[in-house]
RNA sequence: GGGCGGUUAGCUCAGUUGGGAGAGCACCAGCUCGACAAGCUGGGGGUCACUGGUUCGAGCCCAGUACCGCCCACCA
């Protein structure tokens, strides 16, 4: 063996060996006829690995490569989402950069173009999960634009249709100005920021004074209908059904009462623009009140604007504040700091608008999915994830599907020249209520969680009833970022109970948040950003799985490279024992016939810690799983195992020998779904291996040591007074062989004083037979408990009896 | 404004039905002994954020306070 570890020429090595040796396909190595199946949330097709995904790949591939081990046919789904306004901002910039735009060129040659560009540049992230050791299925790759896919998304809308759930509604939308799209709420980012609040009054009609009302947007007051008070504040209840002049339109308008309002704002009073803003589009609503619009797509003052028509709104703000002033109507104007809302991809300001969109209704489709995850055929983990998505189907609103981009999937509904409306897939031949052939597609596309939302089942080949997608949905487990829940999990769930007829997968994980190492989250636009690829080139996949591994306990965890570093430490040291273990087993096949205290001891807390192991995998628990790891190889079988056996080892003892490389046969094959790399590199130079580690049996429990965990421990003990005291108690033969074996006489005692030790017992024994003494406790604490610290003050005095205490 | 989570050693974090306050890193001391100096052995270091409560007993349970973070949100 090589005297260092090198993960940086390993590592590569056995990920194109894998692959190239099939053993990343579904099914491989299979001996079961049960299926584990997760998907891979479908990352941007022109993104690039980032720390979120490296933890969540980190942990799905956990699952999947244990499961693969205990024989089940496993499958791990990838693949690419289109992720429409993402990409399409993309190429968009590119174009600007080139001095055109998108509507110079045309949609045509547009989505060409985004194609082409996918094609140089796009689909880089499954390249970089290889990277990390991630066992995905990669001869499946799907994305959410093949052909098939987009059958299975027109499929999904005609399906929705001729439920009756999709309709079209003039409603305010979160309007992007810059990509000139509807967005949904969920894509929406507030921010913080400085603007002025100015106070304007509103002049009563019949000349009985005003009203001021507050307001950050002059430019809308070209828009406003009414004022609105709250029905119970008293300083306004006069005035409630008067009529108010609005300035610079010198519009008359009614003054209602509303409980929207709130009272404490400003003065109390506001005005309303129905047109713009979605409180006021609420109110006006409730009062039948008309609908104005001074701002056009393109955040611009519109052709309604009369004079201030074509204006930016900063310019129209300025014009109207003018006009207030000139006027004596500008009561005064202070700084304010407020959020507003900006688009997630371009952070351009979010501008409410009333817009015509498609919508589909979620009153029918949130019931089915709701009940699933109240009866618990779905799980969120942890279980206060599970409450949140619970209250977010039940306050879900309607989804509006529909965006005003080009890079997407074209709606598949029909318009005919009689204005009738079908939806049909493929195109049909004629209308369906007129027979006129000239149909005309509507140009919107659909939201990209819309196809997103099939992914579990698309990618296995629905509609058409295929051999995959019976054997392989539904599936086990998905895992995602907390703020995905309602964008993706919700509506996969909903979705594959509607489509297929049964929820995609029984077990939500969502993990945790990496933020950067000063607890700030991390981004590009904050510089705060760690690239995995880098730790990964410096420390090597596995170190970083351990590492992202040991990250993933907590709601939210400050990056740290100390836990990739005690990953790579871990390699390191595993690498290390075996190479122990292996220069002096020559000749000896791997063999447990433990006769020896520490052969049995290693060998049960072997099987201790697999059963404590297969227990955090289970409850989706890593990090205490890789703890207990890092305990057994460090600890357990380097400092005491190895250690205890070096001397047999040296002598040629075959028994030694034959045990070791069982003992150390089992330690890889616990550590395999962590550390795959090191794991398999060893075990290929295992004399009799059977089969690639990737796939060899995951251990059975193993019994026969049961009771013999605690062997070593009177040894452990004895080690720890002689260090304090220099005192040697009572050992048998056994146990003095180790003994010797693990602690070096001329160490002992390093500080202390056989006086010291007495003294630390006797305090020891004072506080049990104190606590013991005391009636309440005997006769309220669990038995075990008392039974526990009767057993700890025998071994206390047993310890003072042996150092003559 | 709402929801969720956090506050334990210098740093990053464990602490599983309430009963000995821990790990890794960092620090100090001593070690080239036939796996490993990316190592080994030992050591120092904590008012478990604060206040009150329940209990024989609280890092853990309850109430409140302070600070931090994430997610969500229609205060013009």
């Amino acid at each position: 063996m090589e005297p260092s570890y090198n993960p940086w020429e390993v590592e590569p090595r056995w990920q194109e060996a894998w692959e190239a040796e099939g053993l990343y396909r579904a099914g491989a190595g299979k001996r079961r006829d049960e299926t584990f199946v997760i998907a891979v949330p479908p990352p941007n097709v022109t993104g690039a690995l980032h720390m979120g995904h490296a933890l969540n790949g980190a942990l799905q591939d956990v699952l999947i490569r244990w499961h693969r081990m205990r024989g089940f046919d496993a499958l791990w789904q990838p693949g690419y989402d289109h992720a429409g306004i993402s990409t399409q901002n993309v190429v968009e910039k590119q174009l600007l950069e080139e001095g055109t735009s998108r509507k110079e060129i045309g949609r045509e040659a547009f989505v060409e173009r985004v194609w082409r560009h996918l094609e140089e540049t796009g689909r880089t992230i499954m390249a970089q999960y290889r990277r990390l050791g991630a066992s995905l299925a990669y001869d499946r790759e799907r994305f959410t634009m093949d052909d098939a896919y987009v059958e299975a998304v027109m499929r999904f809308f005609v399906h929705s249709w001729e439920r009756g759930w999709i309709y079209r509604a003039n409603r305010i939308v979160n309007w992007c100005p810059y990509h000139e799209t509807a967005i949904s709420d969920l894509e929406v980012v507030h921010a913080p920021m400085d603007d002025m609040l100015t106070f304007a009054s509103y002049p009563f009609v019949d000349g009985s004074g005003s009203v001021t009302v507050a307001t950050a947007r002059p430019a809308t007051i070209l828009a406003d209908v009414a004022v609105a008070v709250h029905p119970e504040d008293d300083r306004y209840r006069a005035i409630v059904g008067k009529d108010v002049v609005v300035p610079f339109v010198e519009r008359r308008a009614p003054v209602v009462a509303d409980d929207l309002v709130d009272p404490e704002f400003g003065t109390g009073a506001l005005k309303v623009t129905p047109g713009h803003d979605p409180v006021d589009f609420e109110i006006g609503r409730k009062h039948e009140l008309p609908t104005l619009t001074v701002i056009g797509p393109d955040g611009r003052m519109n052709e309604d604007a009369g004079p201030l028509a074509g204006l930016t709104q900063q310019e129209a703000d300025d014009a109207v504040v003018a006009w207030l002033e000139e006027h004596g109507q500008l009561e005064r104007r202070e700084p304010y700091r407020h959020n507003v809302g900006t688009c997630e991809r371009c952070h351009n300001r979010i501008e409410p608008l009333v817009s015509l969109q498609w919508w589909l209704t979620m009153d029918e489709p949130r019931k089915p999915a709701l009940a699933a995850l109240r009866e618990r055929r779905v799980r969120y983990h942890p279980e206060s994830q599970h409450q949140f998505a619970v209250r977010s189907l039940e306050d879900i609103p309607d989804w509006n599907v529909s965006r005003q981009l080009w890079w997407g999937h074209q709606l598949p509904i029909w318009y005919c020249p009689d204005g009738h409306v079908t939806s049909a897939w493929p195109r049909p031949e004629a209308c369906a209520e007129c027979g006129s052939a000239e149909l005309v597609r509507d140009p919107d596309v659909l939201d990209t969680w819309f196809s997103s939302a099939l992914w579990p089942f698309a990618t296995l080949g629905w509609p058409e009833d295929t051999k995959d997608l019976r054997r392989y949905y539904p599936g086990d487990v998905n895992s995602t970022a907390r703020e995905i829940i309602r964008l993706w999990e919700n509506r996969m769930i909903w979705t594959g109970i509607e489509l297929v007829g049964d929820v995609p997968f029984h077990d939500v994980i969502v993990h945790s948040t990496v933020l950067a190492p000063d607890g700030r989250r991390m981004s590009k636009s904050l510089g705060t950003g760690i690239d995995p690829l880098e730790i990964i080139d410096e420390h090597g996949a596995d170190a970083t799985r351990y590492g992202l591994l040991k990250m993933s306990s907590t709601q939210d965890v400050r990056f740290s490279v100390g836990a990739v570093a005690e990953g790579r430490k871990l390699a390191t040291k595993l690498w290390n024992v075996a190479r122990l273990i292996l220069m002096n087993a020559e000749g000896a096949a791997p063999d447990a016939r433990p006769q020896a205290v520490e052969e049995r001891w290693i060998l049960a807390r072997l099987d201790a810690v697999r059963a404590e192991v297969e227990e955090a995998w289970a409850r989706f628990d890593f990090a205490v799983a890789v703890k207990a790891l890092f305990g057994l190889t460090f600890d357990d079988f380097c400092d005491w195992y190895a250690e205890a056996i070096k001397p047999r080892l040296y002598e040629d003892d075959p028994d030694a020998a034959a045990t070791a490389l069982a003992a150390l046969e089992r330690l890889l094959l616990l550590l395999h779904p962590v550390m795959p790399h090191v794991t398999e590199e060893i075990w290929a130079q295992l004399p009799a291996r059977r089969s690639r580690l990737i796939v060899a049996p995951w251990p059975e429990p193993d019994v026969r040591f049961e009771g013999d965990s605690d062997a070593l421990e009177r040894v452990r003990d004895a080690a720890e007074i002689a260090r304090r005291s220099g005192v040697l108690v009572d050992l048998d033969e056994d146990e003095r062989r180790i003994f010797e074996a693990v602690v070096r006489k001329e160490q002992l005692p390093v500080n202390g004083s056989r006086e010291g030790e007495i003294a630390r017992l006797r305090k020891e024994v004072a506080r049990s037979e104190g606590m013991l003494g005391n009636d309440s406790f005997v006769a309220n604490a669990p038995p075990d408990v008392v039974e526990g610290e009767r057993e700890k003050l025998r071994r206390y005095r047993r310890e003072l009896d042996a150092l003559g205490g």
